[in-house]
DNA sequence: CTGAAAGCGCTTACAG
DNA sequence: CTGAAAGCGCTTACAG
């Protein structure tokens, strides 16, 4: 049905090793006996089939990204950079949402493996420590992206989230908030401990004591960040201001507020580390850590390859710096508008 | 070196085939003999090759979706959609980002149809045409998304851009405002055509004549949504409502304003096709029409699975109704905050 | 209910 | 510089 290199091999009165040669680039071929090749393989529209090729060289040219949910607007960069690197290196690239379900995970390393992908980018939550130990144990190349995980020695590629979640704070108390909150993901991930950290640090830094009533630990999600946000405002003593853990809080944050009527930033300040998704300079009034998503999708890449190519052999860790973007409020005093 | 399929053959006692009925439930294996092969791919853990399998049966439960950019959330959230309708019928999706690249479109098409892919997902450009009737002569089963082409006869799943423009525009006309303006996308598309007539046909259905001054038709790009305001803006008579035609523009809209110094919505109205990723109720004091991205995707996908299984002999096009997100100022008319 | 043979379309390893 | 043979790991088609 569909043409054979075995077709363009006889049309161009060669072997098939021959065909394969050329387009391998691999081999000496004569000039000539190239140029008849090249030839029918553009008149009879060849397109060699690389499930054969993959079968038989053990290596299939693509990778898997598996994000916990690429709607997230961080994720969707880290993609852009994941797969604008491995089209330039010529591997193709298989999304995967695993909505932080271990049994997601599963079934798609299953899916992945059956697939023979050469090597896998994930996102990884706690629950994927065990997934990942299998990896190693499958001899699976992978690289870890945003966060390192407990008890795994893996290459990894993440921002600087202690550096970032410092400077944020210290800027905050910097100008003049006493009482910043901190909404911050678990503890479990290397993400929560180090942004909370940062926060601490510069409160010492500064000479501050913290109360430890402004400091909440949810989870990564909107509803968290506007539950805890709830238990803030409830409290005898209110923050002036709260630094929501990632955009996801954020949301969760000014969706509290809202409710509660309060008005940024004149009745309190919001920072985040990750900014709102999109909306650039007109989102609400929140200063962010920016984290460099698109870089870290390419440099992982870069990574992963170099480590299938068995280029190199200590495990890496590579820390992006964030950066501080400050937004100033209108001075309005308006609230985030529905 | 890894554990094929003889290998667990050769364990259970059976013949590879025996083995190879059992994973696929073709055929019958008697019940004991099916214990011991699962058994014993359970104990070599066994992970079956689907590279052999899909070279031999010709099909690779593989699926590709070309977007323009899945940094713009529209194809973000459509690309959710496409990949759990797939991975809920087992297959895996391939992302690849166009930007409205031929030369882009031609390499990744090279590149899917060696990996022989199933069918594709595609947001297509007018500069697509050529690709796609190439893919109908090579027989290659794809479904568009968002936009109809010219000339291209093909399943097609999209919003109401007709409905959802001439609603919203309508939405203004009585709400008081008589000078609206349209920024659109080229008219060479048909979401830029559909959105268009709309616009039109709202202002025809309320007895208005139009000013053609105020009909810009640009890109769907941020830079020609910037453009096209401030020839708006520079006009003689301004209008007193900016109909943007898509997210982009809306930004671009967004800049020009916050550049001349305006304020929403007081001094001019934001209206827009597509809402602005993410923020929801937090952004700028935008009306807009929202399209059921998420819907989109999985029934694209829905309708190529059926396509690839020739379930379906005729060319469907489905176009989903979209919605009417009205937002009010929060009336202390504020800027878009920098 | 089970299997021997052939073949999917390439590349590897060996010759010449 | 070129090729014949073997094999990657499955499933198809045919038997029994």
């Amino acid at each position: 049905m569909a043409v054979t290199m075995r077709d363009v091999a006889e049309r161009a009165g060669v072997s098939a090793i021959t065909v394969s040669r050329v387009i391998n680039g691999t081999g000496y071929v004569h000039e000539e006996t190239q140029a008849r090749v090249l030839a029918a393989i553009e008149a009879m529209r060849y397109v060699p089939n690389s499930l054969a090729r993959s079968l038989r060289s053990q290596q299939t040219s693509t990778l898997a990204l598996l994000v916990t949910d690429i709607t997230n607007s961080f994720w969707t960069t880290v993609a852009r950079g994941v797969e604008d690197e491995a089209a330039a290196q010529n591997y193709a690239i298989f999304l995967c949402n695993t909505d932080e379900d271990p049994a997601k995970e599963d079934r798609y390393l299953e899916m992945l493996t059956q697939r023979r992908v050469d090597g896998l980018l994930i996102g990884p939550t706690p629950d994927s420590a065990s997934m990942l130990s299998r990896l190693h144990t499958l001899d699976i190349k992978f690289v870890l992206i945003d966060r390192a995980v407990d008890g795994i020695a893996a290459d990894t590629v993440r921002s600087d989230s202690r550096g970032g979640a410092a400077n944020i704070t210290q800027h905050m108390l910097t100008t003049g908030h006493q009482r910043v909150a901190f909404i911050g993901g678990p503890l479990t991930t290397s993400t929560g401990r180090d942004r909370l950290n940062g926060y601490r640090a510069a409160h010492m830094a500064a000479g501050l004591a913290i109360d430890t009533e402004l400091i909440k630990i949810g989870s990564y999600h909107r509803e968290s960040g506007r539950e805890l946000t709830s238990e803030l405002l409830a409290a005898e003593r209110r923050p002036t201001a709260i630094f929501a853990g990632n955009n996801q809080i954020a949301l969760g944050v000014l969706d509290a507020l809202v409710a509660a009527r309060m008005h940024l930033p004149n009745d309190m300040a919001v920072i985040s580390f990750d900014d709102l998704p999109g909306v650039d300079g007109y989102g609400p009034f929140m200063t962010a850590v920016i984290q460099p998503a698109y870089q870290i999708g390419r440099i992982a890449t870069r990574l992963l390859l170099e480590r299938i190519a068995d280029a190199r052999d200590e495990v890496e860790e590579i820390v992006l710096p964030t950066q501080l973007v400050i937004r100033r409020s209108c001075g309005c005093n308006a609230v985030p508008v529905v």
